[in-house]
DNA sequence: TGTACATCAGTGAACGCGCGTTCACTGATGTAC
DNA sequence: TGTACATCAGTGAACGCGCGTTCACTGATGTAC
């Protein structure tokens, strides 16, 4: 342990990708213990590293804690395009904001962390990612309800999914099975959409009918 | 400070109501820096007593955290039944979310820790202060929508107001001016109204044409 | 009304902990010649 | 191809901190007689 180093050819001078393995332990931490297990001496045991290390790649523990954030939304991002590429009936946008609840209760941890953390404008990556988000729901909004002011009931959607979110993952909604959330997460949505039209007055008409 | 007590004839020891003391002081600091700043010996510190004295009032830090968030709850139950006691028309529902996001926005820290916390089911003082928010809630949803199904609403209207107070708090939605808060709260629960009587069928058909 | 006593809400010293961060350093790497 | 050297990613000892909680204690209070 001391300048020997018995495991292996890979030395841990000279790591290779200490960032990277930075941002995985941290994000292990994060999911195991929940924010408060994430700590920079945590994260360098983990890594099998001297607990000043990280200090090469990130200037501080909220540096690293940010990054994982970003992180995070950026596979939200992912999971969601997976899940439903380009929704753009009231069905597929309640898929999609299963989906997202769905990430939500996998991974509760991030998620909190994704939404609760000061997020400081300053850090461009998370801005860059939340921006993605939110263009991805203007977007289905868009293509679901053509006629319908985009933003203002995207907005509306994004806070529906988002309260959804924290009730289950605060256990304040029945969570016991995948289908229980589906269910009420879809109905949800299913709600909001009845009233979409009302919001245009021209498209309304038409689908309230149907 | 040593037996000698200088301030006043009230001594800190046997110092009357170190119960209450310690939630106010709690809750103070929990106001002024968040969470984190909300330690055991920073209440005892402001409280002006031993550091274990809660002890004899408070299990552990959990407990005075838990009691500090089931007074938030009826805080905020009494704020909405101020703001709105009986609302039963939708620009009433919407002033009661208004409310609700008000709450959350001059409580930061204390709705975050309301909300979040592990909210165990032991802990009786919470669950009924929950369920009192949440039959209010329901009781609203019955008087304005009398043929819907309320409890289906009521959550849906629950997680949209819950996920709107989130937004604004963690600066996702414009919180420049009361009134800009209050209009898009406002706007997104109308979004819903328009898709209640779609829920039902029956009462849906007459508020649609109104 | 006065005294003995049980109760119990407070004290304060001490514990061990993990934390973030600083600092001067060292040794592996890769480049220029 | 071999050597000198600059770079910089790592080390590890040390700092001071505030935390929650334990323990044996003490002194104010109120009650029973």
């Amino acid at each position: 342990m001391k300048g020997v180093r018995p495991t292996g050819r890979t030395s841990t001078y000279h790591h290779g990708d200490l960032r990277a393995a930075c941002l995985r332990a941290a994000r292990e931490l994060l999911e195991e213990n929940g924010s408060a297990g994430l700590s920079l001496r945590a994260v360098t045991r983990r890594a099998g590293v001297s607990a000043t290390a990280p200090y090469r790649h990130y200037a501080d523990r909220d540096a690293l804690v940010s990054a994982v954030a970003a992180e995070g939304y950026r596979e939200l991002a992912e999971h969601l395009a997976e899940a439903r590429p380009a929704p753009s009936t009231p069905d597929e946008l309640a898929a999609a904001a299963v989906a997202h609840v769905r990430f939500a209760l996998d991974h509760p941890a991030l998620f909190r962390a994704m939404s609760a953390e000061p997020c400081d404008p300053t850090g461009e990556e998370r801005v860059a990612a939340t921006a993605a988000i939110s263009a991805y729901v203007r977007g289905i909004v868009r293509a679901t309800f053509p006629g319908v002011d985009a933003d203002a009931l995207s907005t509306t959607v994004w806070a529906l999914v988002h309260g959804l979110a924290f009730l289950h993952l605060d256990g304040k909604l029945d969570t016991s099975t995948p289908e229980a959330v589906a269910a009420q997460v879809a109905s949800a949505v299913h709600a909001l959409f009845g009233a979409a039209p009302a919001l245009s007055g021209t498209a309304a008409a038409a689908r309230a009918t149907a």
